[in-house]
DNA sequence: GCAAAGCAATACGGTAGCGTATGGAAGTAG
DNA sequence: CTACTTCCATACGCTACCGTATTGCTTTGC
């Protein structure tokens, strides 16, 4: 480990990283700055306080969860697989829940995402000929449920092809 | 506001209520204590330490899912509505799913109760002839997810009956 | 190679919470 | 009423964190 000269970006993705890992609890600067291996003068450099690194850290995340999001609807493959990436989720997306449901900024850019991903999903069924809003609602809630259920029993992917299988034979 | 001595359970109501309303991060003995108008001298009285409490707290929770789950059962309305009791879940629900995410002991009753609506999901849909395990678990899952969607926009009530309806037409 | 700017380490004062310990109030039993 | 138990208030030492201020090390531009 050689010892380097750190960015704003390495802050937030330390704070990612540990948000997933940890939980909202552990996005704390000294914490992170011994993560980092390095000090908190380090991180006070780079931010104004606290808040300051929380509001960019759940911009970043909802930057990347849109560019996810763009890419998946890019994607040309089946109808099916695009609806699986779009409610499936990224690593942090449990914990980013978990943070909004105590945290006003984090609360929104979640909503934003939600609302992108449920009118993205919307979309992508009345395309093919499914125009109940409802349903699509209903696989996007899946999706998100499946990430916050016990893993063990539970094969995510294979639930969340069922239900989208049903759904399109609606077509 | 008369002043009553507390017991045990005043104090685990009021932390079930702090979790809903500002989420985990307000599960405190002093902060607890201002709320109930009191002193952590009462909590420590009554709670060995903070884990101690936290233990109790998640225990009177998974007893509380219990009960409901066992009511949700019991009942004998039409099997839309005893699905739609399982998979909607109490009002700490979602407080809960965030706490687990960074608590062990919150994490295992959760997951408990998880296994149990499960189990209960896919035996309600096997006896009236739908018998596909997937299916029952994405049901739950859509549940889950509503309860941490944003809530303009969307009518939870009606996504779930939806759903419900699609996969109990499958008979 | 040297000034200036960029970045990090350290020390400090302040707040908030934990858990203990001890005194005292409020209920209860005789 | 008194003695005893149950419960709460308060004060204390301890730890962890926040944000600032100051100093020093690195890199960069010239």
């Amino acid at each position: 480990m050689v010892k380097k000269r750190l960015s704003a970006d390495n802050w937030i993705e330390a704070g990612l990283g540990a948000l997933a890992t940890y939980g909202p609890a552990s996005l704390r600067a000294e914490a992170l700055a011994r993560e980092l291996g390095t000090t908190k003068g380090s991180f006070y450099w780079h931010f104004k306080d606290l808040p300051g690194f929380l509001t960019q850290l759940a911009e970043a995340w909802k930057r990347e969860a849109a560019t996810s999001l763009v890419g998946a609807l890019e994607d040309s493959g089946p109808v099916a697989d695009r609806l699986k990436k779009i409610a499936a989720g990224g690593p942090a997306e449990a914990a980013m829940r978990a943070w909004a449901s105590e945290n006003d900024t984090a609360r929104n850019h979640v909503d934003e995402i939600d609302k992108l991903r449920l009118e993205a999903t919307s979309a992508l069924l009345r395309d093919v000929g499914v125009s109940n809003r409802d349903l699509a609602h209903a696989l996007y809630a899946a999706g998100v449920g499946l990430t916050s259920l016990p893993r063990d029993g539970i094969d995510s992917d294979k639930v969340l092809s069922t239900l989208i299988d049903l759904v399109l034979a609606l077509r």
